[in-house]
DNA sequence: GCCATAACTGACTATATAGTCAGTTAAGAG
DNA sequence: CTCTTAACTGACTATATAGTCAGTTATGGC
């Protein structure tokens, strides 16, 4: 009947708050003011707190993956690990506040469950794709070599979601790159 | 008077809950459960469970730094990161656990605050070190070389300290130190 | 042996806030 | 125009738990 607006506006408003808050020190009734509804909305469209946090992450996670850019999959070792990277950046840039509010829940023992099946079925299966490209290359010790470039770009990672634009993440695309071409090397 | 027991069993129950469970999950009463001493005690030494927090931090940031390695100065950028990287694992394996609390806490905005400014100094004053020894070895952009190095390190950790033993942290020491003569290379 | 005093106790209170629910509003179908 | 029903409201309750404090215990100095 009436159009649906609340929902998403609850969605906004508590990603933001959780996001510069924390989820914890953010209330309910913080979330309802932010985003001009009522209290009783919330339990109207979720069980609970939590499962509003559930739902914000489903839903955003899904929003991603429907956009997600596909890896080109042919060419050197060299040139997919530069594509990678690519691609690493740019959802870094664009979805960076998701990302943060993922670590840090990722990082949270209360609430790693919400996001720790999907995210490592991702992380395993990104370890494995690039697994095979030292493999297929001929590289020695492939698991430790993905696993080393894997460690670089969440550093990085890691660094620029700590710091946002102090962080100068363009620069460092170069030395992502070089280091991508010292990994293929001997 | 009476020899005072209660405050490092306090600090010992809440190190284990808080990084099993999480500060939010942990009550006051179970902490003091798990210390077995009374939960009057806990105000008697601290003005919240917040200052407890706090107190755990400092304490054994304090008793941590009493017993830092002091790092090589001399010798060539790649035996200074070596070194580096020496000290790094190990530090890594013998304080995982109170590193994983201190990288929990500095990902949440209601507790960063905690250890936000010590943490930074420390990293700051690292990377000024790995800068300084790109510098004197005259490579080119060694701000950036730095920060690659501890984008690393930290990806390292991050990885470690998500997943404890069913990380091959020591299989990973040699790409590390591979890691470093390539970003001195060229 | 006995005092002074710091270490410690545990029943109690205060309050913040998650969650409820009976009622109201408004959009669209007929 | 009006009826249905989903979207929405906000005053209310229930409770978990941080924090209090008057009282008790043990120890080392004298």
């Amino acid at each position: 009947m009436r159009p649906q607006k609340g929902k998403q506006k609850l969605y906004d408003a508590a990603m933001r708050l959780f996001e510069s808050q924390g989820y914890f020190a953010t209330t309910v009734e913080q979330i309802t003011v932010e985003a001009g509804v009522s209290k009783g909305l919330v339990y109207n469209y979720f069980e609970s707190k939590e499962a509003l946090l559930a739902g914000l992450i489903a839903e955003t996670t899904e929003k991603m993956e429907s956009v997600a850019g596909s890896l080109s999959t042919g060419g050197s070792v060299e040139e997919s690990l530069s594509g990678f990277i690519d691609q690493f950046l740019n959802y870094l840039k664009t979805e960076k506040h998701f990302l943060k509010l993922q670590l840090t829940l990722l990082m949270m023992p209360e609430l790693r469950a919400i996001v720790a099946e999907p995210q490592k079925a991702r992380a395993d299966a990104l370890l494995k794709m690039v697994i095979n490209w030292f493999k297929q290359a001929g590289h020695t010790e492939p698991k430790n070599r993905a696993r080393m470039f894997m460690a670089i770009m969440d550093g990085i990672a890691l660094h620029y979601l700590s710091t946002y634009e102090r962080y100068p993440l363009n620069a460092m695309k170069p030395q992502l790159m070089k280091a991508a071409r010292d990994l293929c090397s001997d």
